[in-house]
DNA sequence: GTGAAAGCGCTAACAT
DNA sequence: ATGTTAGCGCTTTCAC
């Protein structure tokens, strides 16, 4: 049976009291700031202790920081993001920064409303991963503050980025079909229509990338994509399409494993089977790629490595924001499961 | 090339010279106050129209409400939960509340980190999700902050509490199974040794659930448990040892979707067929159960009506902060699949 | 190196 | 119905 009214909570006042010493000194030892011997940060530091001290973030941010950093995550389901979590986590484990996650918002209205509240709310930075806003958006939102865009492509003076290599990512895939002897290798795209999104977002740089791997292996003839969206009826839709084909496809380059997994049950459903009658392959090497009964073969992006990196990168702008912008590229790695095989036909 | 210098924000007092009005009326037209005339409340909103004002919420913390609601997610992974988020911002989409989520933490001690994060920053309410840690730390949270329990059985006077009928859910399998015609129907549970979290949490309500239903349909002598953990290896490691049984079972209940994958990875690496061989099923009917080529017979928790009570109980809280706890239970309900059938043998 | 005092943006209590 | 005033808990001048 806890009090029903809770407690006063113990503030800086109550710590400057038990040690003896000025609020403004209590403060400096919080902040490691500069103007406090090593005597009185004894002090101050036990007077925290025996109190149970926790400084409320709210009031430090009406004058400092409120030490919080905003993730904002397009989709909380799809299983690639908890990696780019992690990896940001990790890196600010030891610090005195705390990550919050906004909702997974699909949309410029759910994203706008999302980063607003994280300001509204004095975060010190935010990461935004995968935003679909329009550019201008995004670099309003850096300018209020510092901002790290992850899975973008697309330079700005303003803010940071980290992204994977997609077209290196889908130039993998292609490559290892072709090493199998495939040479009909389709691909299924997120559909985009916005111009500016039609360049920066990785699904377009995806479809890129397939297009341009497969002229390099003088492939010109065979390209095919098929426009749905990266889900999984987008996948089943897609190839349902691709089995209509006179020449059907060998091989169903899938631009995110999500989009596999209804390839894969367009394919059961035709009785077809895999690797056998086609191969398949998928994008982000998710939990559900390595699933036994699915094994799907699929491009590894180092969500962990584009977390550290965008944590990193923040706290470098945080310390100055006046610095040059950073445009950080990491290298996918295509990792080979069953679902690949040498094409039947 | 925004302004290296952040404009300075629109405050309170811009809105308030600009509209011709004291601050007090201002606020009050924020929070939609009694006092406020419709000439002065169509003012007030033209001036916060024109300036594009918005509150900074840190600031109403220190001394109101900040108007923020903290969810903590033990496993961002686990795809059962963003159901629950959904139910939660689902409910709060209409208000003036805006979700943040915690990082997915593992642990009485992350969940402690946690907690106290969103108590640092002012929350004004929290929804735990499938908390681990001691009722005692669950009471203290509450003491401080209106709080919410999801998903974990056992009464508190200081908070309250939304659960799905786990007891139900696991009678609804061995139902389903012994409808088939099975008897020999083995679970795998998560191993559990504390002894409040083996009464209050689901998976520890799950096994007690297949004992009693067991016992109901007269097969005591078939009660079989697995110990190992609610992970794909868990499920692994327990299907490997299931298959040594000298009597194997014709069904394996597993306790959770993501333990299923794990068994009929070591199914299919035997060279057993599912449901030929033997049926399997999962709970949380997650998005995993619904993938084509694993098309898992599942339970399904109705998330989003967990995630619906949650909020709606938060809010009433935040209303009367002395009113009795309220305990919900949810009923489960069975989705059968492809991975059930009659037994062979 | 230390502390007094002002003030961040807002709301609550109290006038009028 | 409206405005005046005093803080919320902290950081930041700026004295000493």
């Amino acid at each position: 049976m806890a009090p029903p009214k809770p407690p006063r909570r113990v503030t800086i006042v109550d710590v400057a009291r038990h040690a003896q010493v000025s609020t403004t000194a209590v403060s400096k030892v919080l902040r490691n700031a500069y103007g406090a011997s090593p005597e009185m940060r004894a002090k101050v530091r036990r007077a925290i202790d025996e109190l149970g001290y926790r400084p409320l973030a709210a009031a430090r941010g009406l004058r400092g920081q409120t030490y919080t950093i905003g993730v904002m995550l397009p989709d909380i389901r799809n299983p690639f993001f908890p990696e780019i979590l992690d990896g940001i986590t990790a890196h600010l484990e030891d610090t005195d920064y705390q990550v919050l996650l906004g909702p997974g918002c699909n949309g410029e209205k759910a994203e706008a409303r999302v980063t607003e509240a994280m300001i509204d709310r004095g975060m010190d930075g935010l990461v935004l991963v995968a935003p679909v806003s329009p550019r201008a958006h995004l670099e309003h939102v850096a300018s209020l503050v510092p901002t790290v865009v992850v899975g973008r492509h697309g330079h700005s003076s303003v803010y940071d980025t980290v992204a994977d290599d997609d077209v290196a990512g889908a130039a993998l895939v292609v490559g290892h079909l072709v090493g199998l002897g495939h040479r009909r290798i389709a691909h299924i795209e997120h559909r985009e229509t916005d111009p500016i999104r039609s360049v920066e977002m990785p699904n377009a740089q995806r479809a890129d990338g397939y297009r341009r791997a497969m002229r390099e292996h003088g492939l010109d003839e065979e390209i095919d994509v098929v426009s749905t969206t990266y889900s999984q009826p987008g996948g089943y839709e897609g190839a349902k399409e691709l089995l209509t084909r006179a020449r059907r496809p060998t091989a169903v380059f899938a631009g995110a494993d999500i989009v596999a997994m209804g390839v894969l049950e367009a394919f059961a459903e035709a009785g077809l089977t895999v690797p056998g009658d086609l191969s398949v392959v998928g994008y982000d090497n998710t939990t559900l790629a390595a699933l036994g009964p699915i094994s799907l073969t699929s491009v590894d992006q180092a969500g962990k490595e584009i977390g550290r990196n965008a944590a990193r990168l923040l706290m470098e702008r945080l310390a100055d924001r006046q610095k040059a912008s950073v445009q950080i590229r990491l290298s996918p790695t295509l990792v080979a499961r069953r679902s690949t095989g040498a094409p039947t036909a």
